[in-house]
Order: structure tokens, then C-alpha cells, then sequence
DNA sequence: TGTACATCAGTGAACGCGCGTTCACTGATGTAC
DNA sequence: TGTACATCAGTGAACGCGCGTTCACTGATGTAC
């Protein structure tokens, strides 16, 4: 309330007047204040109701007008971490073949992405280990979509080669879990240290190619490979 | 007080008399009721002191007696966690070059020791991700020793090549990235269902292979890529 | 345009609860004589 | 061996606090006439 200001149709976007206006402006703010407290330190699942509340400027109770508890919260957050992501990777498959300096840059790319929303990512790598059951599901979903799609962008990247769609889930699997792993690196850099980010960029991107290398190299272990001839 | 037996100098090893075994025997029941606490869903930093000491089936009080507070019983964990982890490790390693079997052999060996284990890798990587200061960083600290002695092995494995040293720690951390999220899904798997658990050795071992391959195509890049020749 | 009423986001007080920490205590174990 | 005293792990009551949730409310916005 102290923050809402009477304003009657104007011009400029952010400040509507009206119901609906100041029912998405409180949403949004509910929102902002969780990512924000979730600094260096705090787990979502260690916010309080109340917490978040206060920072966001209203009245515990005004909070139920958004979302039927914390929980609720926490399934909107996963879903606004994914969609921006989403897009985000969906313009990164379009690239044609991973040549050397592609995925330096599809890395570099990400690198900065993950720290300009890092606080999207922070939230998602938490939670993804020990959120509550429900945002965790959904987190973990999330990241099989990634899989499942890199498999299928890995197919075209190696046509000639016969690898089984499994051996591709499986090189998908390793690739996105090196992604998890160095989205966590990039969230402990030290904010603006451009050293250390590329000394980062250029890691990952060595990493992606040893796995890139081994790739060319596959092949599929003879059928089951039981007990082969020391 | 409820569990203790006044019980004077017996053969039997586990239930002592005396001021000294009462004192460990109750240090060991905080501790086991954190570890069983931490079940599917709970985080480490959400325990709550008085929780610990009611299923240890202490007063909460008794709990300064042993511990300075949550966080001191967290590096507890932390330490107990790592050092057996070490000792397994240290087996592990002491294994000459990774073939075919050896990888399988070694995967499942970890597979059925996380499962085993499975309480303190759960604590540890969910810790890792989201704990108090303390604790995650003591957690960090082991896994960069881990990814150490894992670029000094590699180094004996590829002795031929040229990989200079920050390669060989890039595909060390490569490993040792796979390996928690390896541990993650470990943690994941229905207890009981030996198919899954062939399942996911099997993944991993061919994701290891995938990096082994890629490491014996590994060429150092050509000092720094800079602009090249497109 | 002006008035009476409906809507509904946000308020503020209240509730019972589990929390971490403190403190003087109890009573079994250990020790000195 | 027997007694008097010291040690100290664990007790139980108490404290003030922030928690989630409820409820009747207020007052600005929106609508019907």
C-alpha cells in the first residue's frame, strides 16, 4: 500500500493504476523478492512466507491473493528459470556443426547468460538438489527435456556414424551434466572479473571437446559385453 | 537417559559403562539421527536442533554437550562422509589403466558403495549445493582434492602425450563433474531394483569411455586460439 | 457528468506452535583416602 | 573393602521470537444507472 501511487491512464508503461495492474505489479514483486533473497547463502525452501512477504513490501496475509503457499511460488519460479532458458538454448541448436570457435562461443554465450540471470540459476541449481519434492520434479523434468532434444541434435551431428539412440542419450546425459556442474562454477565467480570468466570459457570449452573427440571415436561396445575374453 | 544401561566392564563392545562411552555413545546418536533424518526430502540446514536431539532421544539441551550448534555437527558430517569416501578412492586408484572392465568393474564398485553409503552422499550433495558456508566449503575442499589426485593419476595413465598439467586438471574436473551427477541419479534409483542399478553402471561406464576416447585424440589447441583463420 | 453499489488487493491483529538457547538441577560414574 | 567428594552427561522448565494461517476490515478501482 505504501508503495501503490493513484496514477489515471498514462503513458509510460510500468506504473498502471487499476486492479488487474496492481495485482500483477504485487505477483511480480513477490517474485523479485524471493530471487533476491536468495543470495549466496539461502536455500528457497529456507524462505519464509513471511520473508518474502516483507521484502516485497506487503502484509503476509496479502500474499494468498498470489499463490496458495510457498510451494506454489516455487513451481512459478522453476517454470519462469526454464522459459527464458529455453528460448535460449533453442537459438543455441540452430548453429550448424560444432566447429572449434562455435563452441567457444555457444560457451561464452552461456557462461554470460548464466550470470546475468544468475539469480534464476542459483534458485534452479538448489533446487534441483534439494528443493522441495514438487519444484524439484519439475526441475528435473526440465533438464530430461534438454537431454532428450540434445539427443536429438547430436543425431544430426554425426549422421554417417551409427550410434543408437541410448549411446545418444547417454553422450547427451554426460554433456548436460558437465552443463549443471559448471553452471554451479559459473555462480561462484567473483562478480566482475572477466579474467577469471574467460579462464572459465576456455575450460568448458575444452572439456566439450575431449567429450566432442571421444564422440568421434565411438563405438558401440560389442552388443552385451558379459564376460569378454581377458 | 531413557536408553542408557548401567552395565559394569562386560565383553561385548558396544555397551559400555562410564562417563566416556555414555558421552560417544550419545555423540554417535546425534549424529546417525541426522544422517536418518535427511530422507528423501530434507536439507541438512533444515534440520532443527531440537529434531536432531528428539530422535537421538536426548533433551535438546544435552546437544551443547557435544556440539557447538548445527553448523559444528554439519562439518562432523562433512568429515565422516569424506573419510571413507577417501580410503575408497584411494583403492580405486591404486588400479593400473582403465580398461574395458576395469572402467565397468570401478563404476559399479561406486555404484554399490553411494548405495551403501547412501546417507552421507546424500548429505554431502545436497550440502554442496546448498548449505551453510561452512559446510559447503569443506565439501568444495574435498572434491578439489578429488579432481587433484584424479589429474595426477591421469597423468601416469597418458604418459606418451604431451597434455600439460591444466588440461589434465580440466579433464579431471570433467570426471569428477560426471561423477556427482553420476552420484545424484545413484541416489535417485528405487531401492531394491538391481535392473536399474545394471542400467545406470552401464551408462556411466560408456561416458567414461566417451572421455577416455576423447582424451587420447586430445591435442593441446594451438597456444592461444585467438582470431584463427576462419 | 454524478451517484450508489460491487469488487477485491492489501491490512492488521490474533492464534497456537516449534524454534535455539539459558540455567540450576540430578544422579550415575570415577577417585582419593 | 567402605566412605566422602568431584565430575559431568543429561534433565526439564523457562524465555522471547518468528513462523503459517485465519479473519473481519478498509478503501481505491470499476460499473450500472
Amino acid at each position: 500500500m505504501a508503495v501503490y501511487k493513484k496514477k489515471a491512464k498514462e503513458g509510460g508503461e510500468g506504473e498502471e493504476s487499476g486492479h488487474d495492474a496492481r495485482r500483477s505489479r504485487t505477483r511480480q514483486a513477490l517474485i523479485e523478492a524471493s530471487l533476491d533473497l536468495l543470495g549466496d547463502e539461502r536455500t528457497f525452501s529456507s524462505l519464509s512466507l513471511r520473508e518474502v512477504t516483507k521484502a516485497a513490501g506487503v502484509v503476509p496475509a496479502a500474499f494468498y491473493r498470489h499463490f496458495r503457499g510457498m510451494d506454489s511460488l516455487g513451481l512459478e519460479l522453476v517454470d519462469e528459470s526454464f522459459r527464458t532458458l529455453r528460448a535460449q538454448m533453442r537459438a543455441v541448436r540452430s548453429n550448424p556443426l560444432p566447429t572449434e570457435q562455435l563452441i567457444r562461443s555457444s560457451v561464452a554465450l552461456y557462461v554470460s547468460y548464466v550470470r546475468e540471470q544468475n539469480r534464476y540459476f542459483r534458485f534452479a541449481i538448489r533446487e534441483y538438489f534439494s528443493g522441495a519434492t514438487t519444484t524439484r520434479l519439475a526441475i528435473r523434468n526440465e533438464l530430461r527435456f534438454f537431454v532428450s532434444e540434445l539427443a536429438t541434435d547430436l543425431a544430426l551431428l554425426v549422421p554417417d556414424r551409427r550410434i543408437t539412440s541410448s549411446d545418444l542419450q547417454m553422450i547427451a546425459q554426460l554433456i548436460v551434466n558437465n552443463m549443471v556442474m559448471a553452471t554451479d562454477q559459473i555462480l561462484a565467480l567473483p562478480a566482475e572479473h572477466p579474467d577469471e570468466e574467460a579462464l572459465l570459457v576456455e575450460v568448458l570449452s575444452r572439456q566439450l571437446r575431449v567429450i566432442f573427440l571421444g564422440v568421434t571415436q565411438w563405438k558401440h561396445p560389442e552388443s552385451k559385453p558379459g564376460k569378454a575374453a581377458s
